[in-house]
Formats: C-alpha cells, sequence, structure tokens
DNA sequence: CGACTGACAGATATTGAAATCTGTCAGTCG
DNA sequence: CGACTGACAGATTTCAATATCTGTCAGTCG
C-alpha cells in the first residue's frame, strides 16, 4: 500500500497501473487512480505518458511479451525435430492464452480494448509470434522435414488456422470441455499439411 | 408500404420483420414496429412467436439457412473430385459470408446478436456445415483421394481451421486486402493436411 | 369459437443535468 | 532548472426521472 517514495519513473507507473487494472478493470480504472496508487498528482503520469491510451498500451505491451519471450524459448531449441517444436509452441501457446484469459480478467479485458482500437501493440504481438513460428517452419524446410515454398506465408496460414486457440474472440470457448480434442485435431491436420 | 389485408400468417410476418430489421438494426427495431408495418396490434404478433427473442431466432434461421441451401448443392455434387469440391465450399462459404457482412450489415449484427445469447439457432447452423462438410471428406476417403480416421473430427478441424474466413467475429477483417491470400494460403494448408 | 385488440405491469431504454475524468499548463518548490 | 502540483476547459460518464417496450390477458368482434 505505502508508495515507496523513489523517484516517479515510467517502469514503477506501469506496474502501479497493471495493479490498478487488475483490480478495478479497463473500465472503471482511471489515471486519477493510479495518481492516488502511487502517491502523485495525476499531472505526474502525463508527464511520463502522453495519453491514457498510451500507458494503457504500454502495460499490456509488457504483458504480451511476457507470453511472447516464453514462447521464444521453444522456437529457438534449434537442435530439436522442427516438428515437436511447432506442436509444442502451439500447446504452450494456447496454454499461455487460456491462463492470460482465467487467471487474468481484467487484464485480458484491456487488451481487448487494445484490439477494438486497432493498437499497433496488437499488430507487433502477431508479427513477432508470426516470426518466431517462420523461424521454426524455416528451421524444417531445411532440414527437408517440412515442404513451404514461402516459410513466411505459411507461419501466417499457420497462425490463422490455429485462431480459435490463441485468438482472444474465442476465450469464452477455452473453457468448454471438448476444445483439447479440438486443438488436437487442427494442430494435427496443419502439420500433416507441413510436412515435406 | 399498404400491407396486403390477408390473414396473419407466420411466414409474413417473418417477412415483414426481416425488413423491419433490415431498416432498423437489431438495436432500434421493436415488436411495435414490426406490428405497425403488418397493419396489426403487437399482441397479434406474439400469438405466433411467444417473444421477441423468438422472433429474432426465426428471421435469423432462414437467412443463415439461405446459405446452408446454396452451400448443400456443392458438398452433394457426388461425381466431381472431392479436393476441389473442398476448395470450391470454402470459397462459396467465405463469399456468402462476406457477402452477408458488407451487403446486409444490419442482419449479420442480428446474427452477432444470437450468437451473444448462445442461440441454439447458431450451433444449429454449424453443425449443418460441419455435416456437409463431414460429406465431402468422406466421399475423399472413400475414393482414397483423403486420409482421415474421423471424418466427423477432421470435418470440424477443416471448419475450425478456416473460421478468420467465415466466423463472424472477424468480419472486419473481410475487406482488408491481404485477405484473400491469407485464404488460399490456409486453404492450401489444410487441403495439403487432408490429402492420402 | 377463435383471431384480434388494447390496456396494463414490470422491464428496459432514453434523456438531460450533475459529477467525474482527461489532458494542459502556469506556477510552486527543492 | 526541472520535477511536480493543482486549477481549469472540454469530453465523458453517472444517475435518476421519464418514456418506451415486452409480454399478458380479459374483452371485442365477425
Amino acid at each position: 500500500m505505502a508508495p515507496t517514495s523513489e523517484t516517479l519513473t515510467a517502469a514503477r507507473i506501469l506496474e502501479v497501473t497493471e495493479e490498478v487494472l487488475r483490480r478495478h478493470g479497463p473500465a472503471k480504472a482511471t489515471v486519477v487512480d493510479v495518481a492516488r496508487a502511487l502517491g502523485v498528482s495525476h499531472g505526474s503520469v502525463y508527464r511520463h505518458f502522453r495519453t491514457k491510451a498510451a500507458l494503457r498500451e504500454a502495460v499490456t505491451e509488457r504483458w504480451l511479451d511476457r507470453t511472447s519471450a516464453s514462447l521464444s524459448g521453444i522456437a529457438a531449441e534449434g537442435g530439436r525435430d522442427p516438428e515437436a517444436r511447432l506442436r509444442d509452441w502451439f500447446t504452450a501457446l494456447f496454454t499461455a492464452k487460456r491462463h492470460k484469459a482465467g487467471d487474468d480478467p481484467e487484464l485480458f479485458a484491456t487488451y481487448m480494448v487494445l484490439i477494438g482500437e486497432n493498437s499497433a501493440v496488437v499488430d507487433r504481438h502477431i508479427a513477432d509470434l508470426t516470426i518466431q513460428l517462420t523461424g521454426i517452419v524455416q528451421d524444417g524446410v531445411e532440414r527437408g522435414v517440412f515442404a513451404s515454398a514461402a516459410p513466411a506465408t505459411t507461419a501466417r496460414a499457420l497462425f490463422d488456422a490455429t485462431g480459435r486457440f490463441h485468438d482472444p474472440c474465442y476465450a469464452r470457448d477455452w473453457e468448454q470441455p471438448g476444445i483439447d480434442a479440438e486443438f488436437e485435431a487442427v494442430v494435427e491436420l496443419v502439420v500433416r499439411g507441413l510436412r515435406a
């Protein structure tokens, strides 16, 4: 509760804003709330973030980047079988998104606000993930286990085809019983489609 | 404008309700509007449909069934190559949905209201389409051109994997320039995954 | 008798006035 | 000087009063 009396930094604002968003949700959280939690006036917050939208984006970007970072480990395991890595990557993506939606509903709602605003942060996140996928596909092509004339296009198709298991607009379905079987069926289908 | 003075039937109510929904949209259209357009009291409408939701569902069901019916022609062309039929079916589905969203925005919005209500009409529509797909897959398996241990599961996976091109939650993207290339890439991927 | 009406109760939507919030900036303070 | 404050204008949200709508049903009419 008692705010540290250190100098105000962008990092500290992000930290506190994330907590405020988690508590109040994107609909109720105000810049004044954030300032109060920091023990400063709201004018000080505007010194570090030009608008409320920019603050919301920065918090969500950090939150999304934590997912990207954890997946990049799998994508970069150069030694392992590309097909196994691809399956693990999709499984990890699905698991991560499902947890974000289930365990952190307010930040997930904030993420959906960004989608509604067509924020560049969302595009960047998708681009990040697609680049990771492209790496795995390319690796598979080089080893002769995958067939793809244009790995970036193929990666995008893989991402699109699995949207049901990572796109926020399907979040409601991720708790449904049959969803894991559906996931397996789609992954099986696209992996088969990728094999050389 | 001048309402026919025939007896009031469910069919006539549906006809007029569709027109009222098209004009006012699901947010503004009221049962009173429908009754006025029919030249009767709103009590008479309730004689044929128990609730406003039931009326909305019936109109949307008719509207969705027109799509299903046009696709079932392709699914049932027993003579043709299953792969070509599958590609044509997906193309026709994408085209139909895109036109519904673009040319009939108010009825499309009504459809999205039903989705929000978890209406059985939507489930039935998806089940209809999946059954058509299952038929094509099964046909391909029998001819030895497709590989599938469980055609119904595979059909569902095909439907899920192509969601970006028929699920209403993506309607905004259907006017974007790159969408046709994305569609081709996904269809290519899943068709390859289906081949024997 | 059976299709239809219209008044009605409770639920929902609309409206406009008051409260709060966003973003700015002149001024304070160390 | 530069980080911070707090009063301010305009935009947005809230809230309560008001109007409209949904769904029912006793009663009318052919």
